[in-house]
Parts: structure tokens; C-alpha cells; sequence
DNA sequence: TTATAACCGAACACATTGTTCCGAAACAAG
DNA sequence: CTTGTTTCGGAACAATGTGTTCGGTTATAA
């Protein structure tokens, strides 16, 4: 982390990792194949939160937003490091994939079962995904400051009219 | 391109470059700076597009939308080796930039100008140009199957309600 | 005390980058 | 055709990074 705050994720080195974490080569290459391999170690957790989130607030759409945004405002300085331009793609993309299903889960549920053509559905989700996900990665690079309740709101402004008409179809 | 849609634009070095070209090694240091520069001079055609839709259709908001798609599906070949997700994210994040200097400026022609404030208003913006970025790339990448039409429509549909929404305050 | 496992770090082969240099080729003007 | 200029080709080079191997050292636990 410290590493990739500092210069970001591409430009860490397996030599910057070894020699900053005070451990021999051959030792490193021991416990991970990657420098990718140490990022993802770290990365399921993420999962949970976003799974989670739904419960808490039923009938509520989307409502993995405001959690998201609160706990990514506790681990500001990890998440600038993950999630912003200088922390490379990967992170963002798996990201991506968790919160695709996330919301796919959520609106098939909310969604009168053949209101929609699933294609439709797939085009959906991509722009419900995008414009969190580009919100996200502004937000953790410093380029928008907002509250995670603006960010939320905005998100949800912008995002809900659009879903929701496409409900009473 | 050849190479980046044989083996993505990462794993594209110079030297593959110079070989598949026939090209010298100092004649390539002679034009280019980097294996970027190659990419970046080839890129500056795009803006013109995006900024000569709008006046087509006045009055219709986000005009560029189905051009934009439009204009990819013809150029399917190169527009994936570009943007899909082998191509890395330089081209994604200079084609975001320019987008997002649209849309800002688009909104602010229609918008009343004191009815949002500034800060909303680029959070509005990044989410409308996140969703459209989302909805390319994965149509480069040929995970979604679908018309320009329908990608215009699909994208047009989820954002100009909270776009319209907002409008009204 | 001793056996087992984990670690350290030097050394290595390999790949890639960007620079330098000199001879060869292309080209334009006379 | 010749000459002078420009561009090109490619070998060689120093730097930097990667992933592997191996012999010696340290930690751990029985």
C-alpha cells in the first residue's frame, strides 16, 4: 500500500516490494507468483459489503451505494491507492464484476419477470455499473469532493428515474 | 493494430513493433517517443466527431450517442483492438476526457444556469459519461450483442429521465 | 539436541527499453 | 552521372526488471 500510494501500482516493482518489506526474493516468489497475486490476496473481503448492504435497507434500489461510498470514506487512503487512476485497472475491474452481478441480482428481483428482454437487461446493468464505478474512481482520486451522502444521491438521481421508467413498461 | 489484437496493446513491445514494420530501431526512436506516442498521434481525429454530432440534431440531448456507436460498429475492427479491454485503458481515458468536456458543455447549454450547482453538475456528468464509456467497452469487446440503435436507445433510456428530472428544480 | 521447515541473498539467464554510432540507401540538385 | 544531404538500418550498449536456482543461515518444534 505504502508503495503504491508513492508511486502507484504499475510502477511498483517485485525489487521495490522485497526491498521495502525486508524479505529475500526467492521468498516472495515463494508465497506469490505475481504482483497482481499480492493484490488480489487481498481483495476478497470486498464482496461482502456490497452483498450485504441490500438487507439492510429493503425495497430500497441500488442500496449498496451509500454503504459503499461511507466505507470507502473510513479507508480513504486505501482506497486512493486501489481504486484511483494511480492504482492501476485491475482492482476496478474485479470491482466491476462484483457489482455487475450485484446489480443484475437486484433489479431481476425488483423487475416484473418479463417486463424486460434480458439483452435489455444487460445494457442496463453496464450503465448502473459505469457510472458508479466512474464515480468511485473520481471520488478516490480526489477530483470530486462531495459526502458519500452527495455522491449517493447524485448516483441515485441521475441513475433511478431512467430504471424506474423502464419498469412500467 | 495488428499486434495489439494479436496479443493486447500491454504485451505489444517495441520490439515487436519495429519487426513487424521492418522498421529500424533508431528510425522508431527517430518518430516516436514511446510505445504510447505510436498510439496517441493515430487518436486526435475522434474529437472532431464527437463535437460535429450535436449540430445534426438540435435540441436532442446527448446527440453524439448514436454516431458514436455508429461510427464503431464500421470501424469494429480497430475499435476493438482500441477499446476493448486488450487494449488497455490510454485510449478509454483520453476518449473519457474528451467525452466528458462535451456532455459538461452540452448540459450547460441546456440547462438553466443557476437551477444545479457546479459541483452536482460534474458528478451529473461523470455518471452520464461512465455509463457511455461502460456501455463501449463492452460492446468492443463483443460482450453485448446489439444494433447502434439499441445501444443508443439502451443508454439514452437509463440517463436522460435523471438528466430531465434534474432539470426541472 | 536435533530434524524439519522457512528464509536470505547472491548469482544467473532472459527480456525490454532507450541511446549511440557508423555505414548504407534514398533522394534532390546540378 | 555525381555530389551533398537526409533518412534509415541495425549492431552494440547500459540500465532496469523478472523469475529461477542453489547453498548457507535462521527459526521452529519435537
Amino acid at each position: 500500500m505504502e508503495l503504491i500510494l508513492e508511486k502507484g501500482y504499475e510502477a511498483v516493482t517485485v525489487t521495490d516490494l522485497i526491498n521495502r518489506a525486508n524479505v529475500g526474493r526467492s521468498t516472495f516468489y515463494a508465497h506469490f507468483t505475481d504482483k497482481q497475486d499480492v493484490l488480489f490476496s487481498n481483495l476478497d473481503e470486498l464482496s461482502g459489503l456490497l452483498r450485504l448492504a441490500p438487507a439492510s435497507r429493503p425495497g430500497t434500489l441500488f442500496a449498496f451505494s451509500l454503504p459503499m461510498f461511507e466505507h470507502l470514506h473510513e479507508q480513504r487512503r486505501l482506497a486512493r491507492a486501489l481504486l484511483g487512476r494511480r492504482g492501476g485497472s485491475a482492482v476496478m475491474a474485479r470491482g466491476e464484476q462484483i457489482l455487475a452481478t450485484v446489480v443484475r441480482d437486484e433489479l431481476l428481483a425488483a423487475l416484473p419477470p418479463r417486463s424486460t428482454p434480458p439483452d435489455s437487461l444487460d445494457l442496463m446493468v453496464t450503465c448502473v455499473v459505469g457510472a458508479f464505478m466512474a464515480l468511485l474512481r473520481k471520488w478516490a482520486d480526489g477530483e470530486l469532493t462531495a459526502t458519500p451522502a452527495e455522491m449517493d444521491a447524485a448516483f441515485r438521481a441521475v441513475v433511478t428515474p431512467g430504471v424506474e421508467t423502464a419498469f412500467r413498461r
